[in-house]
DNA sequence: CATGAATGAGATTTCATTCAT
DNA sequence: GATGAATGAAATCTCATTCAT
C-alpha cells in the first residue's frame, strides 16, 4: 500500500469515528504511520483530501451501475438488483458510507467535486427517464426521484447498522418494495 | 427580542450558511450585536448552544403532532395533514430546517439531548403502532418506519428548497402518496 | 455581620482553598450571598481586597504583642508566651494563616500595604533591640532575627497542621526552645 | 541553546518578576524569541511547564547532597558544608530560588511532581535519622526538622537577597550556628 | 445602598501548513 | 520523495469591572 493510500484509509477511519474537525492532519498522519508533511505532498490541503476521498468512494459505488446495462432483465429487476447490491456495499463498508453521509451536504465539497459527481448521475438519469417514458414509474422530475432513492437508501442502511437485525435480507427486500410501490405506475 | 434570542437567531443563521466550525463564537456575537462574553452568559459553551438550539427547534416542530389527536380524521388523513404541514414548516423555515439536518447525526449532540428528543418520539410511536395493529400499514419495525418517514421528509424539503418548483403543492402531495403507497397495507 | 464582613470572610475561605486566581470575584460574592456589584462598592478592585484582608489579619495578630508590655516577666518568658499564643492563633485560624503565607511575598501587596505593616514591626523591633542591648540574645540585624522568627513560626504551624500530632503542646514548647537556643547569648 | 531551554529560561525569569498569572504564555514565547505554538510543543500546558521547571530546579539543588556521603567529615561539618553550599546556590540563582519559593506550596504542582520530589527527601531523611540515632541532634519527628531546615534556609536567602549585606559570609555561618544550636543535643 | 446583566480585553491552546534538512 | 520541528493566526472561554435600575 502506497503512503498516499495509507493516508486515505486513515483519514476515512478517523473522519468517521471522530468527525471532520476533531481529526487533525497530524492525527491522520500518525494513524497512517507517515510524517506530518507527507499528507501535504499528496493533497494540497485538508479540504482537498476530503474532496478526493469523496470522489474516490463515489467511483467505488459506480461499479454497481453495470446491472442497468443487462438487457435480459426487466427494469424493476434491474433496480431491485442494484438496490440489494448497493445496500450490501453500504453495510460492508460502514465507514465509507458514513463518510458519504457526513459530507454529502457539507461546505467542504467544492463546486468542482459536485460537478464531477453529477457527471456520474447522467447515466442513471437516462435509465430513469427511459423507465418513465416506458410508463413503468411515475412521471416526476429526475432529481426528485433521485432524492427519494437516496433518502430510502440512507434510512435502510442506518436502520440495519444500528439494529443488527437477524431478518436483514428480508428487510432489504421489503425496503425495495416500499420504494417500488411508491414510485411504480399503476 | 432578548439578547439570548438574538444570539440564537444569529447562531442558526450562521451555522447554516457557514457550517459549525466555520462559525466562531465571535462571529455569532457580532452578528447578534452583543458582547463576546454575552454568549457564554446564556450558554455554557458553543456545544451547549447547539444542543439548546436543537431542542428548541424540535419543540417548535412538535406542535404539528396535534393532528393525530383529531379523531374525526382517518389515519391516512391525519398522516397526510401532518406531512403537508411539516413540509410547509420546513419550507418556511429553511435555516431551522438546515440546522436540524446538519446536527441530526453530529457528535455535538449530547446523550441528554438525544434522550430528550426520543421522549418526543414516543407519542408518534404509539400512533404508528396503532395503525399497524389496525392493519392500515405494513407490519415493520417502528424505528425503520420512522427512519423512512424522516429521511423522505428531508429529501422532499431539500429538493423543493433547491429547485424552487412552481408545482410545489402538487409535489408535496405526490411525495405523500409515494410514501403512503410504499407503506400502506393492501 | 455586614455585607462587607461577609465578603471578607468568603474571600479568605476561597483564596485559601482555591488560590488567588482560581477565585473570581463572582465566586466570592456568590459564596458571600451578595450581588456581584457589591464587592466593588467596598473594595476598589480585587487587588485592593487582598491588601485590605492582609492588613486586617495582621492587625488581628498584633493583639498578642501586649505580653511584651508586661514588665513582670523576663524577656525569655515574654517571648515564650508570645510564641505559644501566636502558634495557637495560627492553628485556630488555618485559613487566615494560609492567607498570610500565600500573600506575604506576592506581587499583589502594594507598597502602601508593606509600609503599613512595617509600622507594626517597629514595636517588636524596639523590644528586640532592648534584648540585644541587655545581652540576652545574639547581636544580629533586627530584620534577620525577624526573618528567622517568622520562618520558624511558619514551619511549626505547617507541621502541626499537616500531621495532627497528639503531642502538640510539647512540640510547640520544643519549637520555642529550638528558637531560643539558636538566638540566645551564652 | 535549544528552543526548549530558551522557553524554560524565559519562563523562570518572567514567573519570578511578574508572578504566575501575570505571565501569559504569549509573554514567555515572546521573551524566548520563539513562536507561540512552540511552548506547547514541549509542554502540554502552562501548568505542565511549571511542574517541569520545578523538578528541573530541584534536581539542580540535589547535587549538593553529595557532601553527606563524605565519611571523613563529622555530621555537623557535613551539615555545615551543605548549608553553606546551598545558600550560595540560592544567592547565585535568585530567579530559580524565587521560583521554588513561589511554587513550593502552590496548587499548580501536581501530586506526581510532589511524589517525585519526596523521593529526593528520602536520602536526606536517612542522614537525619542516623544523626538522631547517634545522639547528635534532638529526637524530633523528621518532617518537623526538615520543615525547620527548609524554612530557615529560605529566610536567610531571602534576607541576604533583599539586604545586600557586606558581612554576607559571616551571616551565612551565623545562620548555620543558630540552626545547629537549636537542634543539637543537650 | 445593592444588584446582576452585560461587556470586551486577554488568556490558553490547537492545528493546518511550511520549509530546511 | 519524506520528514517533523516550528509557526502564528484564530478559536473558545474567563472574569474584573461597570452602570442602569
Amino acid at each position: 500500500m502506497t503512503k498516499k493510500e495509507k493516508i486515505m484509509e486513515a483519514a476515512i477511519r478517523l473522519f468517521c469515528s471522530l468527525g471532520f474537525q476533531n481529526t487533525s492532519t497530524t492525527k491522520i498522519t500518525k494513524e497512517a504511520g507517515v510524517g506530518t508533511g507527507t499528507l501535504f505532498l499528496y493533497f494540497k490541503s485538508k479540504d482537498q483530501l476530503v474532496n478526493d476521498l469523496y470522489l474516490e468512494i463515489k467511483k467505488e459505488m459506480q461499479v454497481y451501475h453495470h446491472v442497468f446495462s443487462n438487457s435480459n432483465l426487466a427494469f424493476k429487476d434491474q433496480l431491485n438488483t442494484f438496490w440489494v447490491e448497493v445496500v450490501h456495499w453500504g453495510l460492508a463498508n460502514p465507514d465509507k458510507f458514513k463518510f458519504l453521509m457526513q459530507f454529502k451536504n457539507s461546505p467542504y465539497l467544492t463546486r468542482i467535486t459536485m460537478d464531477e459527481v453529477s457527471e456520474d448521475h447522467k447515466f442513471v438519469a437516462e435509465v430513469m427517464q427511459k423507465a418513465i417514458a416506458d410508463g413503468l414509474i411515475i412521471n416526476q422530475p429526475f432529481e426528485f426521484l433521485m432524492a427519494l432513492f437516496t433518502s430510502q437508501f440512507l434510512s435502510i442502511i442506518q436502520y440495519l447498522t444500528l439494529q443488527n437485525n437477524d431478518q436483514q435480507e428480508a428487510l432489504i427486500q421489503t425496503s425495495f418494495e416500499i420504494l417500488w410501490n411508491g414510485i411504480k405506475k399503476n
